[in-house]
RNA sequence: GGCCCCGUUGUGUAGCGGCCUAGCACGCCGCCCUCUCAAGGCGGUAGCGCGGGUUCGAAUCCCGUCGGGGCUACCA
């Protein structure tokens, strides 16, 4: 096993080529349209990892050019939850930097520049095609069998063409002209990646209203950042090719320096069906993540590994940990689906992992949200909290499920509820006879503490009834937790108190009688 | 349709020509532990899509084929 911590090794120099370590420069740029998605974050989480491996700096730069996609509301949900994750950048919002600003929808006069700049030099041209004239032209093509996009119908429009167009009230928009040539690269995941000119298309960089689009800001941003590689999702692929033309006309026109960017594209991550997990499908949400709590340290584990693995039959690791041995070249290239069971046995590792004191905390938003916990929780609450903590650190995957665990030690008494289904099953006609016989013994106990609990319990039930554990527990665990899934009984009823332990056994009793 | 990418158990992966009668994890099944459920322990299930090459030797290299996915906008 050769040392891949330090030095430089055969992998740092392709991937690296002539730029220093400390030079590296990766971006995250997500528009901010609806809620964060979880293949988005792995992609921040892989630039992020990237960046810290090489000591390179990490720029998160905002794509809001489409106002009306965009909101405010996802901006701000973005940097919330890359803060939360602690996937900390060094340049972008907020933080600021010598290349800002980095938000686009302020950096509109940079654009309108090049755009000018390549109009002016022939690098793009304007097209007066309109879009039903596009679409005929790319119906035709396609049921020609041939490649549907843009014919280059307006490459060579002469000034009396230009004319005419203008004298009709076309409008037009600005295409980047692509080369006549094949155009190669070098995928730092997947290889050699070629596409010929026939299927390389004059696409749009602005429109026809003068806004600029994706294709042009997006090359353009990076290019003016300095951005060394870029690292992005495997449905940016087919337009790298066109981006890297754009990239040298801007160095052609010395609005950029500096080697172009190296590319490297994530697999995708899918969903149930093997398709790329939509925006549109609540499974690919980070939030719906967060609200059934899982950890950041959890979720970021389980993200790291849809298409990465460090190695050695190891699976948990710190991102600090991922940070040091992440290696672009050892991304895979396949698809990876997202496994909900996978990431909650990660989780749970995490969670039994947390000290109880910090368990205890992380907990209180989710008992808060449930109507559980005072907001701030008072002293009693909280002492409350940290002794039950230990009693539920093993039995959940995500906190969320500290709700049905540890209801019955807050709920009011009043608002204390059994659960339907097992008070049914359990609280039978037989069950009379055990609650009265656990009534009796309990209420006779000196002291109220597991151990004397659970010899009384077991005295008075298994011995004295003659009852399995099973049978005999299972009653008195309905009764006072309210279900048949618990915390260990006994270490509950001390944390409950007598009084209460007593009053929903008695509770409970008259619910026996209604099964006989 | 066209172009591009991908193809190891159900899922995620290890494997980078011999160490592979293919390892690990999740899932699933069974057993143990046990006051429930978990956690933990033990065991089991299931895979190199297919066909040709290259090679003394292929999951690993090449070609083809089939299958899956992505892109194909005046979205990003």
């Amino acid at each position: 096993m050769v040392s891949v911590t330090d030095g430089v090794n055969s992998s740092d120099a392709f991937v690296l080529g002539d730029v220093a370590p400390k030079d590296v420069r990766v971006r995250f740029c997500p528009s901010p349209t609806g809620n964060p998605h979880v293949g988005l974050i792995r992609s921040a989480l892989y630039n992020w990892a990237f960046a810290r491996h090489y000591g390179g700096t990490f720029v998160f730069r905002i794509e809001d050019t489409d106002a009306s996609r965009d909101s405010e509301e996802s901006y701000e949900a973005l940097l919330a939850s890359l803060r939360w994750l602690g996937l900390t950048w060094d340049e972008g919002p907020e933080v600021g930097g010598d290349a800002g600003p980095y938000r686009q929808s302020q950096r509109r006069e940079l654009y309108d520049d090049v755009a000018r700049k390549l109009a002016e030099a022939g690098k793009a041209y304007p097209c007066y095609c309109t879009t039903a004239e596009l679409e005929e032209r790319r119906e035709a093509a396609r049921a020609a069998g041939k490649p549907s996009g843009y014919d280059g119908h307006c490459r060579s429009l002469t000034p009396e063409q230009i004319a005419a167009f203008q004298a009709e009230g076309r409008e037009s928009v600005l295409r980047m002209r692509t080369p006549d040539e094949t155009v190669r690269f070098t995928d730092l995941i997947r290889g050699e990646i070629s596409v010929d000119q026939d299927n390389l298309f004059d696409y749009v960089l602005v429109r026809a209203n003068g806004h600029p689009l994706y294709t042009l800001v997006n090359p353009v941003d990076d290019a003016l950042m300095g951005i060394t590689h870029v690292l992005r999702g495997e449905d940016l692929l087919s337009s790298t090719p066109r981006q890297l033309v754009l990239h040298e006309a801007l160095r052609d026109l010395g609005i950029a320096s500096g080697p172009l960017p190296r590319f490297g594209h994530l697999p995708l991550v899918t969903g149930e069906g093997g398709k790329k997990l939509s925006k549109r499908e609540p499974e690919s949400s980070l939030q719906l993540y967060l609200d059934r709590g899982f950890l950041r340290e959890g979720l970021l584990n389980y993200l790291a590994l849809l298409g990465w693995a460090i190695g050695e039959d190891r699976e948990v690791f710190s991102m600090e940990e991922m940070a040091e041995a992440f290696d672009i070249t050892r991304v895979n290239s396949n698809a990876a689906r997202f496994d909900l069971k996978k990431a909650e046995a990660i989780n749970g590792i995490w969670l039994r992992r947390l000290p109880v004191e910090e368990l205890a905390e992380r907990m209180v938003p989710h008992l808060q949200d449930a109507g559980l916990l005072e907001h701030p929780p008072t002293p009693e609450s909280v002492e409350v909290l940290r002794a039950a903590t230990p009693l539920v650190q093993e039995r959940m995957a995500v906190l969320d499920e500290s709700v049905g665990m540890l209801g019955f030690l807050f709920a009011a008494d009043d608002a204390f509820q059994l659960d339907a289904g097992d008070a049914a099953k359990v609280l039978t006609a037989d069950a009379r006879s055990v609650l009265e016989a656990a009534r009796s013994a309990l209420g006779e106990l000196e002291t109220w503490a597991t151990e004397p609990i659970q010899d009384a319990l077991k005295a008075a039930l298994v011995e004295g009834l003659g009852l399995k554990p099973r049978l005999a527990f299972g009653p008195v665990r309905v009764a006072v937790t309210g279900r048949r899934v618990s915390p260990p009984l006994f270490e509950s009823m001390e944390l409950l108190g007598r009084e209460r332990t007593l009053a929903r056994i008695d509770a409970a009793l008259p619910l026996t009688d209604a099964k006989a």
